[in-house]
DNA sequence: TGGCCTCTAAACACCC
DNA sequence: TGGGTGTTTAGAGGCC
């Protein structure tokens, strides 16, 4: 696995270096604050938790909801109605270059998106969409308020966000019905706990792989050096769709939001669910991931936030774990641990190895890899519903852009799973769930069953120690989550280790 | 060259 | 009964 960033200059200068940009760019900007805060030496102020770029951001925006992202008044508030001629400009320069691809392509309708030119789902609509069809249903289920949709809503949202699936053979539809029965990181809620829909039923992401949907998401290329502007490269491409970023104020080099990024603009409700916004530069997924590694951190203990999937979608409980307050508060002692242990290992000069091997981001294989390197590995990640969103699930109405038919009638604020098999119990007690009535246990889970039972068998004595041993390794499974791996930990298989039958689309 | 990943098509069963 | 949904199989094409 190749490295993504050789580390010739040390994380810390280089958030150095983008906080002083930052700030020449956008003086008392949320984002440059945001990671100012990472530098402090104050300990709540590095709690990733409460100064993340999103929280500062949300906090700045005051609360914004999506007529107001939408606005004229909102526009003109960020200088983006002074460049809409630029903005035409480049439009019909993108045009342009879409008709130049589709005729070097034959003049066909399906093509897919030229690589070179940013994307956006509501100008290219000639264009085929960057992302798979795992990636399509992943947003859409969850720019849902209960992240839990329909097939036919998923349609829906495809079609209202990808406009190029109206005009598209209706194929697709049976591509994604393909997808979810077939991916695994798709799962359908129980009928008797998810409210019956008429035909059909819910679909939920599987928490197990969100982590990897995410990664498939934040790697979704449609620019051949996207890797590179990720980490901080100089690029000339301005991020699409994301109104006072990169249109008409050159960010500075380390603050281009990746642009496979959501945009907030086009996926208000996803983009802030996700947290992908612009959070690919230096620290800031980081960040994230270690929230994600966190919360899985305190779900291997047994433990339930209020946002993540200690509830099934009646509201009952399945857990045993502490109040919501309790997981909470523990939450984010670990992620202050996880965060200054990261911290720690990036100030220590040690070599930072990263993987862009997306078989082993979001594949079977790489659960696989993950469990076998990294028994606490995160596999669970929903912090985000609890402290970017904040407690009360307040962008669960107001910021969807997108509203289903259908009132699931769950008790909503993010419970994020349905709860059709224990998904909160530690993942080394998980049993897989079901498979369907037809669908028999494919081969390729069988290792991951065994290994599980060998985990579950073991000992559980040396409890505290196991967990401050869990709380360092989830700092690692952090890097892994993030693509960056830690050296302390044993060399990982290669992809060719590990054998994997079709059907685990991703 | 082979394996993997994704997409597409199609057949079929089930359910409303 | 028809249509929507879910599952499964098969194959093509691209990438590594
Ligand atoms: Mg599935």
């Amino acid at each position: 696995m190749a490295p993504i960033r050789d580390v010739d200059e040390s994380d810390a200068s280089m958030r150095q270096r983008l906080v002083n940009s930052l700030s020449q760019s956008f003086p008392g900007s949320a984002l440059s604050k945001a990671l100012a805060c990472m530098d402090s030496d104050d300990e709540d102020l590095k709690d990733p938790l409460s100064s993340s770029c999103f929280a500062e951001m949300r906090l700045e925006k005051g609360e914004l909801d999506d007529d107001e992202l939408t606005s004229l008044s909102w526009l003109q508030e960020t200088d983006l109605l002074k460049s809409l001629s630029v903005e035409e400009e480049e439009i019909k320069e993108e045009q342009k270059e879409n008709e130049e691809f589709s005729k070097l392509n034959g003049g066909l309708l399906a093509q897919s998106h030229p690589p070179h030119v940013p994307y956006n789902p509501q100008k290219h609509i000639n264009s085929k969409p960057p992302y798979s069809f795992s990636c399509l249903i992943f947003m859409a289920v969850e720019d849902s308020p209960q992240k839990r949709l329909p097939v036919k809503d998923i349609y829906n949202w495809i079609l209202s966000h990808f406009p190029y699936f109206q005009n598209a053979p209706t194929g697709w539809k049976n591509s994604v019905r393909h997808n979810l029965s077939l991916n695994k990181c798709f799962k359908k809620v129980d009928k008797e706990k998810g409210q019956s829909i008429g035909k059909g039923s819910l679909w939920c992401i599987d928490p197990d792989y969100r982590p990897n949907l995410l990664q498939a998401l934040r790697k979704t290329p449609y620019h051949p050096y996207h890797q590179l502007q990720m980490m901080s490269a100089p690029s000339t491409q301005n991020f699409t769709g994301l109104p006072g970023f990169g249109i008409n104020r050159p960010l500075p080099l380390t603050a281009r939001p990746a642009p496979n990024t959501i945009s907030p603009h086009l996926f208000p409700f996803l983009s802030k669910r996700l947290g992908l916004t612009g959070s690919t530069v230096s620290g800031f997924s980081i960040d994230r991931e270690i929230q994600d590694v966190a919360h899985t951190l305190v779900s291997m203990k047994g433990l339930s936030s209020k946002h993540s999937s200690g509830h099934s979608s009646d509201g009952s409980d399945y857990s045993s774990p502490p109040s919501p307050t309790d997981a909470a508060a523990l939450l984010k002692q670990q992620c202050r641990k996880a965060s200054a242990n990261y911290l720690r290992k990036i100030n220590s000069g040690k070599p930072i190895i990263c993987t862009i091997n997306p078989s082993e981001d979001h594949t079977y294989s790489a659960s696989t890899l993950l469990m076998e390197d990294c028994p606490s590995s995160p596999t669970n990640s929903s912090i985000d519903d609890e402290y970017d969103f904040g407690p009360g699930g307040d962008d669960s109405d107001n910021s969807a852009d997108y509203h289903s038919d259908y009132d699931y009638g769950s008790d909503g604020e993010g419970d994020e799973v349905d709860g059709d098999s224990p998904v909160h119990v530690p993942k080394i007690t998980k049993i897989p769930a079901r498979p369907s009535k037809s669908t028999p246990t494919r081969p390729a889970a069988t290792p991951i069953k065994t290994r599980k039972r060998k985990q579950q068998s073991s000992s559980r004595s040396d409890d505290d120690e196991d967990e401050q041993k869990k709380i360092a390794e989830g700092a690692d499974a952090l890097m892994n989550l993030a693509g960056i791996f830690v050296q302390r930990q044993e060399p990982r298989q290669t992809r060719s280790c590990t054998k994997r039958r079709r059907g685990n689309e991703i």
